[in-house]
DNA sequence: ATTTATAATGAAAGTGTTTTCAACCTAAGG
DNA sequence: CCTTAGGTTGAAAACACTTTCATTATAAAT
């Protein structure tokens, strides 16, 4: 049996129910300029012939792809997947696909993904990676790309915006803290983590100084195996503190090195992730975080860039904010 | 200042540089018959212009999309980021761009999923996700798309496929169990949880009949709240036993539920996670896993998949061996 | 029955490339 | 100096659609 399908054509459809082009392609795009007896007929052929339009053809044609491209600095982090989700659920909703564009933290990644969003014909684009700077958005706005932009702080005339809160919060947290709590806090710094933390380090920082408090910053290696290593050394001098986090794994790590060097959580140690994803609560001691649905992020991301698209913007920039979570770390 | 770039064309280009349309495609694609001379002149006024091709148009020419699809249930599990990942850099070191198709776990969705693979004009698709039967991936098939099939029991004959050993693994850490532990064990049934989880819980029951000794099911929800609920409830009554459960998350509900019952683990309670993340060695007591590096399984998928693309087909079958991790659970 | 307005249809051009084939040019060989 | 072979080039068709505009068919109105 030789089931094997060459592609049918709008033309062979054509053929097949005597009447032309356009008025298959009538058909296929629901125009209302159509008998209901040929729509009928076209309907019936195109069924029998297992006829589907190539969205290729009707892409370069309408220059339209339905297709908007994902930008991240890797599909490989928990609250990237969980904003990824809300993206999938609200493209499928509106009849967009997907396509994924990464750029591994690396300034030369990023600018072939710049020029491989420019070829792609995407009908816009999410970014949420703070490798691209002003500069390669804009070259991106400049091809007439619709973008929304996920918590970059670049400024651009027709791109839409979501913002989160978590430098405010950052210093509220530690406003709070400096009233009742004792501990000298520590700030995690991250290499090549972007400039999200970049700006929430400062926040730490800002709120330090400014109440002449002191204040200290690790160094650290994205990876939860060389953070734990690196505390277990840590908690060998250090007692007591309140570590900031940027995700969980690393709170994770920072929680663990405590309680395997005997150290207690929180009386000795005090633990913040920013980013929470659902593993704040899977690890032990609970994590405290400042919690954001991110998964809600990525379908309002998808909902305003649709907007954009189809040009009924009602927001041009949002603000997700989030909420301190204190559980037992 | 206004520097929107309308799309400069091929056509432009040949314009502007005196040549023809044929020779600025063969500049572009690096045919060699083409002067060293007139070659430069192209090449110039492609950089003047800030010409870039359009992939939509190569494609509808040439039939290739460099667009490879993936298809899964869900973005929002780690263990699929975790493959994402390997495929997102492989993808990207041999120029193939990824599409996300999403079957949420539905048939309805999946049957969608089909039809939205075969319009899209993916070179070549890669399928983890068991929700689509051999129907299904016939039918992608008999479009004469390129198929690599991961963990999915279908038949086909052009398509390649990447297995894992979870069954046969499953089978070897209960026989060994058999001789040395003592506790009643107990396998997590998931709804909607997909063949994979079927076959491997045949697996858990063939080996306690065959081996004569009794054995529990638990059904629970996909997600770790509920079952952590579930299970605080369990253990009320249930004091002992040796709990095999599909992901991480899952397993450390059951972990966590035993803990906060007062009870011990491994003294007590056991747990096995059937597929391990890195949260396994986060989470305390760390869990024992069935461990495969996911990562390594996405590259290899795109590598496979190229290999089809371009006729270079070197395994049509392979098997990933997980090996079993005992850690403190 | 005739005119008029309107709805349905088709021809053809447009979308931005690649590719085939014929024509052309150049340099080598006689 | 002429022929020939080989490499370079361009014209035009092909890819699978959409869309505009002109034409034809239909129904309504006189």
């Amino acid at each position: 049996m030789n089931n094997m399908k060459d592609r049918v054509t709008i033309y062979e459809v054509a053929i097949s129910s005597g009447v032309s082009l356009a008025t298959v392609s009538r058909v296929i795009n629901n125009n209302p300029n159509v008998t209901e007896k040929t729509r009928k007929k076209v309907e019936d052929t195109i069924a029998r012939l297992g006829y589907k339009p190539s969205r290729l053809a009707q892409a370069l044609a309408t220059n339209k792809t339905t297709n908007i491209g994902i930008v991240i600095p890797s599909a490989n982090y928990v609250y990237i997947a969980n904003m990824l989700n809300g993206m999938t659920d609200e493209a499928k909703l509106r009849g967009y696909q997907l396509t994924l564009f990464v750029t591994n933290k690396s300034k030369e990644d990023a600018l072939q993904v710049v020029e491989k969003v420019i070829t792609s014909h995407v009908d816009g684009a999410i970014i949420f990676d703070d490798e691209l700077d002003n500069e390669d958005i804009n070259k991106l706005a400049s091809y007439k790309i619709p973008l929304v932009v996920i918590n970059n702080q670049v400024k651009g005339d027709k791109l839409l915006s979501i913002n989160f809160d978590y430098e405010k919060k950052i210093k509220d947290v530690i406003q709070q803290y400096f009233k009742k709590g004792n501990k000298k806090m520590y700030f995690l710094h991250l290499h090549h983590s972007g400039r999200l933390l970049e700006r929430i380090e400062k926040s730490f920082i800002d709120a330090h100084i400014k109440a002449g408090k002191n204040y200290g910053v690790f160094s650290i290696e994205d990876s939860y195996r060389q953070t734990y290593a690196d505390f277990m050394e840590i908690f060998k001098s250090t007692k007591s503190g309140y570590f900031l986090a940027y995700r969980d794994s690393l709170a994770a790590a920072v929680i663990n090195a405590a309680i395997d060097s005997g150290l207690r959580v929180p009386q000795d140690i005090e633990v913040l992730s920013i980013i929470g994803t659902k593993y704040v609560s899977i690890i032990r001691p609970q994590l405290s975080s400042l919690h954001l649905d991110l998964k809600e992020v990525g379908s309002k991301a998808v909902m305003m860039l649709s907007g954009l698209l189809t040009e009924e913007v009602k927001e041009k920039n949002v603000e997700f904010e989030s909420t301190f979570v204190k559980r037992a770390s």
